[in-house]
DNA sequence: AGCACGCCGACT
DNA sequence: GTCGGCGTGCTC
């Protein structure tokens, strides 16, 4: 069997390796561009992944190359390899994952001209009157003579200049389109506002990130409102001043137009983002400019990690601790570790921002590995408010708000101030159910039961698309007596309104689904009249509310007595960032109801002290062998019974394990039964890292070979940060 | 993941 | 007698 020359391509499929294909050029492209292949019935856009020989027998050609330069720079080829191996995640999907939509389409990776419609010679000395009978190319020829510069589609489209009639201008031969005649950029100032004063520590943390040399991880530790913001955009400046690009990976919700007006306000050099709210040409031209380096600071949820960037400086994780870093379903990679790898790649610096950070970054800087810059004085002259732990067993469903808490809420509207009521529950209750059998609504297609929502007198499973109307009568026994248990933001609500004189602003997902109609609720609390706000996780992140002088919090309980892991660790964090919104401007106070108010660790994250409650936690990982100390991956798989995926994943189980790695399972998911099917999971468990990824291999390998797989849908979660 | 092929139930 | 259900298998 002669062997052929081919090119290796990484397609977009769900299948391990690369696919050889036939190439007749003589120079074959390189790795990174993009071709156009058969594959089976489809046709497929893949990257090239290399070149070489091949003697498999059914081997079809390259059908186009689509580019010329790699459409993916070899620096981020290095981090999507680097990633497909570590999540077991399919090459060719990863880079298709790090594609704009459009590239994946097969787009010319060019940056638009940018063309700009101008009178010609001729068109500047047409009187009206020779356009008597064309209103509309009238018009256009008026706007372009008010624009000696010309204009570009967009602005044309702004001012509702028809297409067709600067076609008809253009064959007149009165118009044309010309190239944007890119003015070489004068040098400028680079700072649009000076510098706000840095305190001791700001600067020393500043001062720092200025002389790293090459890549230097640091951890920003700095409790809220301690400024550190501030740090970034100093520490940016020298960066900038280099001529060099800086990256800011921001949480989802953190990433509000006043985030972005921040950086765009202090620095003249351009600001891009790159986030999901883009159309498909805005994301692209985004990501052209920040590849040809026009774009200098770009700013962008986790997937703006695979941005490639002509010359980069710096890269930032904001609230690096946050759970929305990490991709829950397809490719689940966390932003935050590949944000440190492209750093080491790019023998840059990369600084992780925290008040709270993860446990796995805090031991990386105790351990020395992460420079650790601590920011522990507030900017302001405001003092941290502690929280006051109430005890909540004596509330009620139909007062969940203790006196002590209403009364806190009427003190502080009556001075004038703003109160926010955390309650991370949405709808009316929880649970409805019948006082006569018992019988509580429940989601037929999960485990888990309905929540009644009040505005539209339905009954919704908050962990599928169902839902139904409100029963008058209970369909087990008959009985009207129908009644709620448990409170949600509605319910809140609702007493709030009762109660207070103020207005009340409810913030969660359910009031803000409108379009717009976030902003507005957000406009009213920036107003800054008294109010009471009421919401879930929506309202803990990213949002400054200058006037709160309040916060109560209800139910956080959940998350410290949590089966999770990590349960603890991310309740002190939630804990920790709501207390944060109060009293920024000002003294503020905080409450925490609780039903467990002297749980050991619900106190420590009470006392704000963080840094000892991670020490007790990280002593109780340390002891579990669970992460930073050891490192896990999770099987998860679901099917149509319970049994078929348990039987799969008992099979797996058989294997034999290499020497270090532990096996836990099969069990069924905490929540068994979700959106109508069966869920189980094994996790894999393992102190070094070598050896897990070795296991893994081998079980996807037997995963895939196994008929029982079939009728599964499975998948492997390498570093998961939820377990249920 | 797609997209075929293939072999069993209710319709013109 | 056909249309179509989704089980099974393959994709360089």
């Amino acid at each position: 069997m002669p062997t052929k020359s081919t090119l290796q391509i990484a397609l977009p499929v769900p299948l391990p390796g690369c696919f050889d294909y036939l190439y007749a050029g003589d120079i074959p492209p390189a790795q990174g561009s993009r071709v156009q292949v058969p594959f089976g019935r489809r046709t497929l856009i893949g990257v090239v992944h290399g070149h070489g020989q091949s003697d498999y027998p059914k081997l079809k050609a390259v059908k186009a190359v689509l580019d010329i330069e790699p459409v993916i720079p070899a620096e981020l080829y290095a981090l999507c390899e680097r990633a497909a191996r570590y999540y077991h995640h399919p090459l060719g999907e990863v880079l298709n994952y790090a594609l704009p939509g459009l590239l994946r389409q097969g787009q010319d990776a060019q940056a638009r001209q940018a063309l700009r419609w101008h009178l010609t010679e001729r068109g500047q000395h047409v009187s009206d009157d020779q356009l008597g009978r064309a209103p509309r190319q009238l018009e256009a020829l008026t706007v372009l003579r008010e624009h000696p510069k010309g204009l570009s589609p967009p602005m044309l489209a702004a001012l509702d200049v028809s297409s067709q009639a600067l076609a008809a201008l253009r064959d007149k031969g009165w118009a044309e389109q010309r190239e944007e005649q890119t003015a070489p950029s004068s040098p400028r100032e680079l700072l649009a506002e000076t510098h706000l004063p840095a305190n001791a520590e700001q600067r020393r943390a500043i001062a720092a990130i200025r002389d790293a040399d090459g890549f230097v991880p640091f951890l920003l530790d700095g409790i809220t409102g301690s400024g550190k913001t501030e740090v970034y955009l100093q520490a940016m400046a020298p960066v900038l001043e280099a001529g060099k690009q800086v990256l800011v990976l921001v949480p989802e919700i953190g990433l509000t137009p006043q985030t972005v007006q921040r950086f765009r306000q202090r620095f003249t050099v351009p600001v891009i983002t790159l986030h999901s709210g883009l159309t498909d040409r805005e994301r692209l031209d985004n990501w052209l400019a920040a590849r040809d380096g026009q774009a200098r600071i770009l700013i962008g949820t986790r997937s703006a990690i695979f941005t490639p960037l002509a010359n980069p400086g710096l890269i930032i994780v904001d609230e690096a601790h946050d759970g929305s870093l990490k991709q829950q379903d397809g490719f689940r990679y966390h932003a935050r570790d590949l944000a440190t790898w492209r750093a080491q790649q790019l023998a840059i610096p990369v600084i992780h921002g925290s008040a709270t950070p993860a446990l796995e970054t805090l031991h990386l800087a105790r351990t020395g590995r992460y420079r650790e810059l601590r920011l522990s004085h507030q900017a302001s002259d405001s003092r941290r408010p502690a929280i006051e732990v109430l005890d909540a067993r004596s509330a009620s469903p139909a007062q969940p708000l203790l006196p002590t808490s209403l009364q806190a809420l009427r003190d502080c509207v009556a001075a004038g101030k703003q109160a926010l009521v955390f309650i991370n529950r949405r709808g009316y209750a929880p649970m409805i159910l019948c006082q006569d059998c018992g019988w509580q609504a429940e989601c037929p297609r999960c485990d888990s039961f309905f929540t009644w929502h009040r505005s539209d007198n339905s009954l919704r499973c908050h962990h599928c698309d169902s839902h139904r109307r409100v029963p008058s009568r209970c369909p087990d026994c008959g009985s009207a007596a129908i009644q709620e248990a448990g409170s949600g933001t509605e319910k809140l609500e609702s007493l709030l309104n009762d109660a207070l004189e103020v207005p009340v602003i409810r913030i969660d997902r359910d009031a803000t689904r409108r379009k717009g109609a976030l902003d507005a609720q957000l406009a009213r609390i920036q107003a800054g009249d008294p109010a009471v706000l009421v919401g879930t996780q929506m309202l803990a992140k990213g949002h400054h509310f200058p006037k709160l002088a309040l916060v109560v919090i209800l139910d956080m309980d959940a998350g410290f007595l949590s089966a999770d892991f990590r349960g603890p660790e991310q309740a002190a964090q939630l804990l920790l960032q709501v207390a944060g919104r109060s009293g920024r401007e000002g003294a503020g106070r905080v409450l925490l109801q609780s039903r467990h108010p002297d749980h050991p660790l619900l106190q420590q994250a009470a006392s704000g002290d963080y840094g000892a409650l991670a020490t007790t936690l990280l002593a109780d990982r340390q002891l579990a062998g669970l992460p930073p100390f050891g490192h896990l991956a999770l099987m998860r798989c679901e099917a149509m019974t319970l049994g078929k995926a348990m039987d799969f994943l008992q099979q797996l189980s058989n294997m034999t394990m290499p020497e270090g790695v532990h096996l836990l399972g099969p069990v069924p998911a905490p929540m068994e039964k979700r959106a109508g099917r069966f869920r189980a999971q094994l996790l894999l468990q393992a102190d070094q890292r070598p050896p897990l990824h070795g296991a893994i291999d081998a079980l996807l390998e037997q995963a895939r070979a196994l008929p029982a797989g079939r009728q599964c849908r499975w998948h492997i979660d390498v570093d998961p940060i939820d377990m249920l």
